[in-house]
DNA sequence: GAGCACTGC
């Protein structure tokens, strides 16, 4: 049974019980047996005089730290753990904020599996790559090892682990996924731990559909799942035992309680009807009445974040002028992703200073976008102010649109937001009478599956519509991704993975992009295509600061393409490279530094994948440079939804088969408006709106992409009739029936078209006009409704009510 | 003449 070579010279009566021998003689983990390891063996190995992992002796911060441990909620609960650990393949557990889970439960998994016995690596995921980097660090501080080598991290373009030595990683959980697709038994791993599972990331999910089954596979793979409360017992019963004969019993729960400060909650007893305006209300009756504390304030995105914070400083502004006496300054931070390092740095600052001796103290502000509900933290809120909404994605597969809507967010959510005032001193959060939503839609419910469907088949899933998803997905959504996927040739039509499928899966990119990429040799333009898919990968480049809107125009017009935005992101990159030297470089064109950055490791990561698979990196010669217009979109059409041609009121185009009436979005840098484009995204803002545009010619739809434009099969509509007229043309100059296409068409490279623009359309409220998004009420019925605040006869008494604390 | 909730490979 034992397999620890520590064991091996053991008498099995003295295995499993070293409190009974000496710890300070023998070696840390003496007796120690896998998986059957006790709370008091832990602790005493903990506390031996050498480290028990490297053998040795520890560093003097090592005993601070491990104090420090030891007041963790999760601590005093060790035996129990590995009790349960010892006893379950499969356990959930539930800890709150500050329980200590994320940390201590790995290195309590470490001293019960002993993974570096048998040369296998505990795995703990992560959502995010900041986290994944960070906890490690703590964790191997706390194990007094040095990162990289016992302990490790492993993210997208970052690998701190070395093979032999880790052998507890902390991981993104699509760096988890993209593993499983080259060794689907996850052999390496003795036990898996999936960390913040009710986030339920795309990744996370298909995880735990595919860990499910893997654990009925291999018997001797662990696995826990991490959650918050509200969610626990979705994932009991997802994960349920089976023993024959027997009702299925629910996955044990392992429950640690988490330690934070009390923050109580208030209610308005209304609605309120401009939920901005009444936030900035709130925030300021805090600043003026409140004991001293920083606020953070929840809004949806960066245009209201900017407004409420422009708002907030004036009223500021206005109340201390009027008396300096009864307020003290107020800084107003805004904080969302887009937002500059530096700038996004800011919420970290001091609040200001009293203006004078005995005038009251300062106060931060920081009004913040769904960033701050996870992602990060800033210590010092004591106040939260939560309107209840955020922007959600959202997917429509009729149309094939993802689009951001404005909605009223979780219970989850609004508890987590409640959190964010505890972490320092008690606290107060102030929230909009909403109704929140029992919980939110998975991330697999609200996307394009394109890319996921492509992962799953990838991971050898034969039958993607009955695959054990915790949600299924909408057999719609499927449809359209697996539809896609046949036109792109990554799946034949029997839905089994082609070998094209299998390599595009390898590209950490969406199909089309791969698909694209993977062809671009046979254009002779794959170098280009490679820059191009790199630059589509991140987010815009393009900074338009307020103060400098013309200049910035300016800069971009002197970097545009005419024949299309595509050839302007290459060029933006390749002028960017030249001038690598300079580093004011970026800053001065009005372009992104960080982004461009970013770019250049996605498109040396995506050229060590075409290595990898022998896709050429072709470069045209100088002199064909010219010519690059007509040949990148060539490539390109087989792999996006080139399905545009004009109709309808000026200035706009429909989509080939949706017949979705879509306009240039203003950013694109077309000089002229051609009959025929191609494009990268589909938005749905004001209206719907074509985003990183190319003119495409329409013999090269039919030449490149002859399976998605076969017209035998194509609706009817003007597209069609425009296409037909080419096609009869066409066949009157070459002379004879045939279509000069065919021949290719039995071409098995060219097989598979191209469709699919990224992109969404909903039902949903469109933003704009002058109504509340909550309400719906118009601008002039919310003036009628907000009473004068400013007064100081009302008080935060007159809105809120108390409803406990959390 | 508009925008970019947030992650991840």
């Amino acid at each position: 049974m034992s397999d620890n070579p520590y064991l091996a010279h053991l008498a099995p009566s003295q295995r499993g019980a070293s409190s009974s021998i000496s710890s300070s003689d023998k070696e840390p983990l003496y007796g120690f047996l896998p998986r059957k390891v006790k709370g008091s063996q832990v602790r005493d190995a903990m506390n031996h005089k050498l480290n028990p992992f490297t053998k040795q002796p520890h560093s003097a911060q090592y005993r601070k730290i491990l104090e420090a441990r030891r007041s963790l909620p999760v601590y005093s609960q060790m035996d129990e753990f590995l009790e349960i650990f010892s006893k379950n393949q499969i356990i959930v557990m539930v800890g709150e904020t500050g329980s200590g889970k994320t940390t201590q439960i790995p290195q309590f998994v470490a001293f019960s599996d002993l993974p570096h016995t048998k040369g296998k690596l505990v795995a703990c995921t992560q959502p995010r790559r900041v986290a994944a980097m960070s906890v490690a660090q703590r964790v191997a501080d706390e194990m007094d090892v040095q990162l990289g080598k016992q302990v490790g991290y492993s993210i997208r373009f970052e690998d701190m682990t070395e093979s032999g030595t880790t052998f507890l990683k902390y991981m993104t959980d699509g760096m988890l996924l993209r593993e499983a697709m080259n060794d689907t038994e996850l052999s390496r791993y003795s036990t898996i731990i999936l960390d913040e599972a009710h986030e339920r990331t795309l990744a996370t999910d298909i995880l735990m559909g595919l860990l499910k089954g893997l654990a009925k596979r291999r018997k001797d793979l662990k696995l826990i799942v991490m959650s918050a409360t509200l969610d626990a017992l979705k994932f009991q019963s997802y994960f349920s035992l089976h023993n024959s004969g027997e009702e299925p019993s629910p996955a044990p729960l392992f429950k640690v309680p988490g330690r934070t400060h009390p923050v109580e909650v208030f209610y308005t007893q209304d609605p309120e009807p401009d939920y901005v305006e009444a936030a900035i209300r709130t925030v300021l009756m805090i600043h003026r009445a409140e004991d001293p504390g920083d606020i953070l304030l929840f809004l949806t995105g960066e245009e209201e974040i900017e407004d409420a914070c422009r708002k907030i400083k004036a009223e500021a502004d206005d109340l201390i002028n009027s008396d300096p006496s009864s307020v003290g300054p107020l800084m107003c931070v805004p904080l969302y992703s887009s937002l500059p390092p530096q700038q996004q740095q800011r919420i970290f600052d001091a609040p200001p200073k009293q203006s004078q001796e005995g005038y009251p103290p300062g106060r931060k502000v920081v009004v913040s976008t769904n960033i701050a509900e996870t992602s990060l933290t800033i210590d010092g809120i004591v106040y939260v102010v939560d309107p209840g909404f955020s922007k959600q994605k959202v997917y429509n597969p009729r149309i094939r649109v993802e689009s951001l809507l404005v909605s009223p967010i979780s219970k989850a959510s609004a508890q987590q937001r409640a959190g964010r005032a505890g972490r320092t001193r008690p606290g107060k959060c102030f929230r909009f009478h909403f109704r929140a939503r029992r919980t939110d839609a998975p991330e697999i419910l609200r996307s394009n599956l394109a890319n996921a469907v492509l992962e799953l088949a990838k991971l050898g899933v034969k039958d993607l519509v009955r695959f054990d998803y915790l949600d299924a997905p909408a057999p719609e959504t499927l449809m359209r991704a697996l539809e896609l996927l046949n036109f792109l040739a990554a799946l034949d039509d029997e839905g089994e993975l082609t070998a094209l499928g299998g390599i595009m899966a390898e590209f950490p990119l969406d199909p089309q992009l791969a698909k694209m990429l993977i062809v671009s040799p046979e254009f002779k333009v794959s170098n280009e295509i490679l820059t191009i898919t790199a630059m589509l990968s991140i987010p815009n480049v393009w900074l338009r600061p307020p103060s400098q809107r013309a200049a910035a125009d300016q800069a971009k017009a002197l970097m545009t393409v005419p024949e299309g935005d595509h050839l302007t992101l290459l060029n933006v990159f390749n002028n960017y490279y030249q001038n690598k030297s300079d580093r004011n470089w970026a800053w001065n064109n009005f372009l992104s530094a960080r982004a461009l950055a970013q770019a250049e490791n996605v498109r040396a990561q995506l050229l060590r994948t075409m290595e990898r698979f022998e896709v050429e990196c072709i470069s045209l010669e100088d002199e064909r440079k010219r010519n690059m217009g007509k040949n990148m979109p060539s490539a390109y059409v087989r792999v996006l939804h080139a399905n545009c041609s004009s109709g309808g009121e000026k200035g706009s185009y429909l989509t080939v088969k949706d017949n979705q009436v879509v306009a240039l979005h203003p950013s694109c840098g077309l000089d002229a408006q051609p009959e025929w484009v191609l494009f990268n995204e589909f938005v749905l803002t004001k209206r719907p709106y074509i985003r990183t545009v190319t003119e495409v010619r329409p013999e090269w739809l039919l030449e490149y992409a002859p399976l998605y434009y076969d017209l035998n099969a194509f609706p009817d509509g003007e597209t069609k009739r425009a296409l037909l007229k080419l096609t009869s043309k066409r066949r009157a100059i070459t002379g004879n029936g045939k279509d000069a296409n065919e021949k290719k068409r039995s071409s098995k490279e060219l097989k598979g078209g191209g469709k699919g623009g990224k992109g969404k359309l909903t039902k949903g409220k469109l933003k704009g006009g002058s109504k509340d998004k909550s309400t719906g009420w118009s601008k002039d019925e919310v003036k009628k409704k907000v009473p004068a605040w400013k007064d100081g006869k009302a008080t935060l008494s007159d809105y809120f009510v108390s409803g406990g604390f959390i």
